[in-house]
DNA sequence: TGTACATCAGTGAACGCGCGTTCACTGATGTAC
DNA sequence: TGTACATCAGTGAACGCGCGTTCACTGATGTAC
């Protein structure tokens, strides 16, 4: 087995430029959602602006919503990745430096991509409703999973809890709420007034406080 | 002076009319966007539900970013005004219980008025630029001022800082992160596998470690 | 109190525009033999 | 290696539709004398 030799065979050359469109289509699209917002994504303005005709989409997505549902869990893959990225960077017992770690990757993929960041969390886009049990639901269980695993750790590590929040899970999640609004807020110019040193310095703050809501330390 | 004997004449019945006719237009500017998003926002849709021709906005509106900015205004004015209605209900120098009052009363309001939390706190509307100066500068800074009042209100009692934060308008900005947070998430259905009680428990929780952040009390 | 005039809310017709979507088609790429 | 056929990406014309906006107008309400 010299190369990957999987149970599909190997991508033919028309399926990779397929591909290689496909993902242009969601690049393009994320682009004019930038631009003119979610609700504004059209069709239309995705064609004209790769240079194609507006009929030609219609070989890749059915309709707006079926891109929309592509883009979400995508965004939900791409922020669970840049998490999972962190778990081997910081030794696996060094559970506070690990969830300092989670908190930074979360902050700079939501300053890099404000765009799906807000496709995630953000208002969902209206006379849109995700398919109950489609990629976006499963998407979202992958992350809450990364959550959990952190918590579990912790757990297993024999380290205390906050004895306001008997539940793990419920802790976790309130350190979550805690650092999702400082970088809610940030990623979408609310917190405009500060400097960028204020900001880090700030969020370091939060990240520790977050830790310490979750049982993970006490505040200095 | 029996009556109010302001510098303007009391509002003629026109007048009275018309104001009660720009107040149904942004009563159904709100539940359209409700159903539709900001940016979905049509001209023809609200003459429309209102039992009009869409000519007949035109005299109470120039346009679309005209509504939707006195929109935004009347939404920081109304959370401004939910909030100050919790000065006078606990005693000035209880610091503690005036932050509590007050981090119920923002999410209280913001569950009862999500559209407008999305509108002031959500992606702004692509391709609708605020005015700089405009009347929602204005009531944003209303808002601040108000979370501003509580710190200064703070040192004058003489009450311990984070002293993680030096700076006290900072402190309160990382408190005000962690309940927006819990707050944004639990408006838009994002805490959806809590239940109510769960809810409350946990916010009353974020509540307590935010004033904490802030230096006004140490977690339990 | 009445009359003549001014103001203003709202109508309905009309316009140009861009959207989503369909359809029959062309031409290039891949496959079977 | 060549040929005949199948697949598929993309085109361009066409359609119906609803939008924003303008315009001249009607009729009701308010004001001056």
């Amino acid at each position: 087995m010299g190369r990957t030799e999987t149970t599909q065979p190997a991508p033919s050359r028309r399926e990779r430029m397929r591909a290689a469109t496909v993902e242009e289509i969601k690049q393009t699209a994320l682009r004019l959602i930038h631009e003119h917002g979610s609700a504004g994504l059209r069709f239309a303005d995705i064609a004209r602006t790769m240079g194609l005709t507006a009929p030609a989409l219609y070989r890749y997505f059915a309709d707006r919503d079926e891109l929309l549902t592509a883009l979400v869990a995508d965004s939900f893959d791409s922020l669970a990745s840049a998490l999972a990225a962190t778990r081997g960077q910081v030794a696996a017992d060094d559970l506070d430096g690990r969830f300092l770690a989670t908190c930074t990757a979360y902050r700079d993929w939501a300053r890099g991509n404000p765009d799906r960041f807000a496709l995630i969390f953000g208002v969902p886009v209206p006379g849109y409703a995700a398919p109950p049990e489609g990629p976006t639901a499963v998407a979202g269980e992958r992350l809450m999973a990364h959550l959990r695993d952190l918590m579990a750790d912790s757990a297993r590590l024999g380290r205390r809890g906050n004895p306001l929040v008997p539940d793990g899970d419920e802790a976790v999640l309130l350190a979550w709420a805690s650092v999702h609004g400082f970088v809610w807020l940030e990623a979408h110019g609310h917190l405009g007034s500060l400097d960028p040193d204020a900001r880090d310095r700030l969020f370091a703050v939060q990240t520790r406080v977050a830790a310490a809501t979750a049982g993970l330390a006490l505040p200095a």
